[in-house]
DNA sequence: CCAAAAGTGTTCCCACTACACCCATGT
DNA sequence: ACATGGGTGTAGTGGGAACACTTTTGG
């Protein structure tokens, strides 16, 4: 929704092309050189941060809808993407606290003002997803109602989201630091071929904790879970570091033996 | 719903009470002796069996209305009661494959035809939770359009469920396998003080596969999970096992550190 | 030659595995 | 006495953790 106009429709006719009452949330994760960060975005008139989200088309498949919105925010598609929690118990999500009025605050950049009982100010459940991106290539294009972006640090997001968003980033990220054991999850955020250092660091990133390098790389590759290869990096005044490169066959075998990763 | 009345009020006026779109489903693991076993119910008219399921009321939050669903099923409250996923991508759920006959068969026997912008023919998605009882305890009280029900083991479920409930009920076994390892899932299936033999077979039975019984106490009491206590129990012509109850506190401070259970 | 980063091997120990015999109880 | 089920200990091993020096590279 980029113009005043797409907008206007969405609020008048948005009830017929989407499911009312339900939502997708998406914490978007970006990993870029020893941080993790997430998107995060301000509506027009807002006090405080949002995830960004969308609503489900009332014809296509929930997955279908979740990797739509991801598009819209971030350009890309074919990303990882995981859904992780369907969240609906928090008072302000049962608007038993008031929260119409930053609700319209946003939309009244249309000259719109939603009455209680519009699609878009009844009760919404919403679903969370969590995604990976490597966030140097996300270009970020604002929708009309969005005044701001940014991408922060997991550990400096503020302490308050809008409605129940700080639980459903803390849920996406207990999630994340589980599956870390059990999906190739470095498979998203990496290039092809990446060098041991990087996703080393990738590991020690997410998990908030150091790993012994000589330990790291002696399991991948005893799991047969990434292969080294012949060439090298040049990086400037340093050792050239070798290149290495998933093994997704192994992956997937190892995760269905059970074999887990742990650190 | 168990007169002819409630579900005539349930059809006409639904709507104001239920959120649309949206429904729980329930998998109902109920252990005994060796066997795990899943409530499954038969709707009023259908060939095919169906997991116990509700609407989430437009007053309640998504946990209470998980419990309420449960509760009216089983008779039982304060139970295990976990979400686990959200479904809303088979060609079921999309409503492309058409199954109003079969949901209209079920209404007939109230004398209703639900037209097809009704608003229990809408696709509706349907979040998933599942939970843990001792079926004997269990009495179950089928509802008005409810023709019979069974607890099946789990390893006889048909093929055929209604929808995409054969996904959602595998999606919860693999849930309840993998959480086993991080929550104190005993504590819900076995009466306050236990047997060592009782708890071995419920892991085994859950998990389907042997363990040696050695092994297995050495670890849930070096992690002391639980405590043997100084009683024991009659049971009949054989030695009297002693009795043992959870440690909760431990429990929770393991899974703090991280330790994790594994067999 | 120096600074910065990457490469690599060994030891130790704990935790998991496998395994079998004796004991208690009621009939 | 016997049938049934419950209780218990040990030895061996494999995988994880801890640990430090050498090599490469460009400036």
């Amino acid at each position: 929704m980029n113009t005043r106009e797409e907008v206007l429709d969405f609020v008048h006719h948005g009830a017929e092309r989407f499911l009312p009452h339900l939502s997708i949330d998406c914490a978007i994760f970006g990993y870029h050189d020893h941080d993790l960060k997430t998107l995060l975005i301000r509506h027009h008139g807002q006090e405080n941060w949002s995830l960004p989200g969308g609503y489900i088309g009332r014809h296509e498949t929930l997955t279908e809808a979740a990797h739509r919105i991801l598009a819209e925010k971030t350009q890309l598609t074919g990303l990882f993407l995981q859904q992780f929690y369907t969240f609906g118990d928090s008072a302000t999500r049962m608007n038993r606290i008031k929260t119409e009025q930053t609700h319209n605050t946003t939309y009244s950049k249309v000259g719109v003002t939603l009455s209680p009982d519009h699609w878009l100010s009844e009760r919404t459940l919403s679903i969370g997803y969590y995604a990976l991106v490597d966030y140097l290539q996300v270009v970020v294009t604002p929708e009309f109602l969005v005044d701001d972006y940014c991408w922060l640090n997991v550990a400096d997001i503020p302490r308050e989201l809008v409605y129940d968003h700080n639980e459903i980033i803390q849920k996406a990220l207990l999630t994340l630091r589980a599956h870390i054991f059990q999906q190739p999850i470095g498979y998203n955020l990496l290039p092809d071929k990446f060098t041991l250092p990087e996703i080393h660091s990738l590991y020690e990133t997410i998990l908030c904790k150091q790993i012994d390098r000589r330990n790291f790389r002696k399991k991948l590759l005893t799991l047969g879970l990434i292969r080294q290869l012949d060439e090298q990096r040049k990086i400037g005044p340093h050792r050239s570091p070798f290149l290495y490169e998933f093994d997704l066959d192994n992956y997937s075998r190892a995760l269905e033996d059970g074999s887990i990763l742990s650190f």
